[in-house]
DNA sequence: GGTAGAATACCTACTGGACGGTATGCGGCC
DNA sequence: GGCCGCATACCGTCCAGTAGGTATTCTACC
C-alpha cells in the first residue's frame, strides 16, 4: 500500500488546485493548465485520476457533501444547531478551498445540473430536518410551512453568502448571518425558545 | 437619423441575443460565435458597436441598472413597495431576457468586479431607503438595524431566485418570495402595520 | 433635386494562440 | 517482470479579435 500513498497525494493534490482554480475562475475560465501548475503534477498524472474536466469539477463538487457529512451538531436543541451550521458553513467558506471551489461550482449553472440540485436538495433536507424537530419539541410558531421555510433559510444562505463575497471578500459573512437569523428567527420560534437561543456566533471552547 | 434607425435596431438585436447567451451560458462559456448567430448579425456589425465581449457584457449588465430606474413604485406604504418590486423583479427575471443576462452576469464573479459591486449595492440601497421610509412612518420594530436588513433582504433574494433557477428553473420564484415575506415581516414591522400589508403578489388591476 | 463626397454601418476572410485531450513511453515498487 | 503511476510531446479544434473592403445613408453645394 506505500506505493498508494503517493498516489492519493497526487490526487489530493490536484482536487485542491482544481478547487482553487474552479473557486478563482469558475467552471468554464478555468484551464486545466493552471490547474496542473498549482498542483505541481503533469498532465499525464492528472489525466490518470481524472478523465476530464468535467469528472474533475465533480469530484470537486462532491467536497461539499463530504463536508456536510462529517459535520458534527454539538447542540442540544434542534434550532441551535441550524445556527451553529451556518456559522460552520461560514467559516468553511473562508477557510476550506474544497467547499468554497465547490460551492462556486453548484452555484454557477451550466454543464452540471443534476449535482447542483442535489447539493440544494441536500441542504434543504438538513434544514428541514432541523425545523421537523424543532416543530415537535413545540419550539416553532404554529402552522408554520417547514419546506418553504426550510427553502427560504438556505437560498438566503446561498445569496447572503454571494453578496458577501462580492462586496467584502467574504470578510463580514459571520457578520451578515447573524443579521439574518435576527431578521429571521422572530418570524419562525416562538418567544419561549427564542429565549434560550444565542443567535451570535458560539465559540466552541 | 433614418440611418441610426437601423443602427440601433441592430445594436438592440446585438445586445439581446448577448443577454440570452450570456443568460444561458455564463460569461467565459458564452461564445461570440453563438451571440453572431441569434443575432442575425455578422462579426464586422457586432464589433462596430462593441469593441470586445467584455464591453458587450458591461453593456448587458447595464441592462438592470436600467430597469431598476424605470420601476415605478405604485404603491403607498413602503413597506408594502418593496414587496411589490420583489415580485416586478421576479416577474422580469421570468420574461425579461436582459435582466435576466444581466443577473447571471452580476452574480458571476470574475473578470468585473466593479461594476458587480454597484449593482448590489444599487439594490441594496433601494431597500435601505425604502426601509428608512418605513421606519420614519412608525412601521417597523424599533430597534431595528436598517443597513443589515436591506443587507439580508438583498441577499435573500439573490439567492432564492438563485436557487429558484437551479431547482424549477424559476417556476416557483413567485411562490418562494412569498415565503420569503412571510419569514421576514414579523421580525422586520410591527403588527399594526403587518395586518396593512398583502404579503402575497398583488395582481395590478 | 440631384450629385459628390464623407461619414456611418456593415461584411468576409483570416490569424495566432490557447485549450482540452491523447498517444506513447518509462521508471520504480510488488 | 508486470503493472501502477506518472512524464512528454503532440494534435485538432475553436475562439476572440482584426484587416481591409463594401454598402448605405447623411450633408453640402449647385
Amino acid at each position: 500500500m506505500a506505493r498508494q500513498a503517493r498516489a492519493l497525494a497526487t490526487r489530493q493534490a490536484v482536487l485542491l488546485a482544481a478547487a482553487e482554480v474552479f473557486d478563482e475562475r469558475g467552471y468554464a475560465a478555468a484551464t486545466m493548465s493552471e490547474i496542473l501548475d498549482r498542483a505541481g503534477v503533469t498532465k499525464g498524472a492528472l489525466y490518470f485520476h481524472f478523465h476530464s474536466k468535467e469528472e474533475l469539477a465533480l469530484a470537486v463538487i462532491e467536497g461539499q457533501g463530504a463536508w456536510l457529512s462529517t459535520w458534527q451538531p454539538s447542540s442540544d436543541s434542534p434550532v441551535q444547531t441550524l445556527i451553529d451550521l451556518g456559522y460552520a458553513f461560514a467559516h468553511a467558506l473562508q477557510d476550506d478551498p474544497l467547499v468554497r471551489g465547490s460551492i462556486r461550482l453548484t452555484i454557477e449553472h451550466g454543464s452540471f445540473t443534476q449535482p447542483q440540485i442535489a447539493a440544494y436538495q441536500g441542504w434543504s433536507d438538513v434544514a428541514r430536518g432541523l425545523l421537523e424537530r424543532a416543530r415537535d419539541a413545540g419550539d416553532l410558531h404554529p402552522g408554520i410551512d417547514l419546506a418553504a421555510a426550510a427553502g427560504v433559510i438556505t437560498g438566503a444562505v446561498t445569496g447572503i453568502q454571494l453578496s458577501s463575497q462580492v462586496l467584502t471578500d467574504r470578510r463580514d459573512l459571520i457578520q451578515r448571518m447573524s443579521d439574518l437569523w435576527t431578521l429571521v428567527l422572530p418570524g419562525l420560534v416562538q418567544p419561549h425558545a427564542l429565549a434560550r437561543l444565542s443567535v451570535a456566533e458560539r465559540v466552541p471552547s
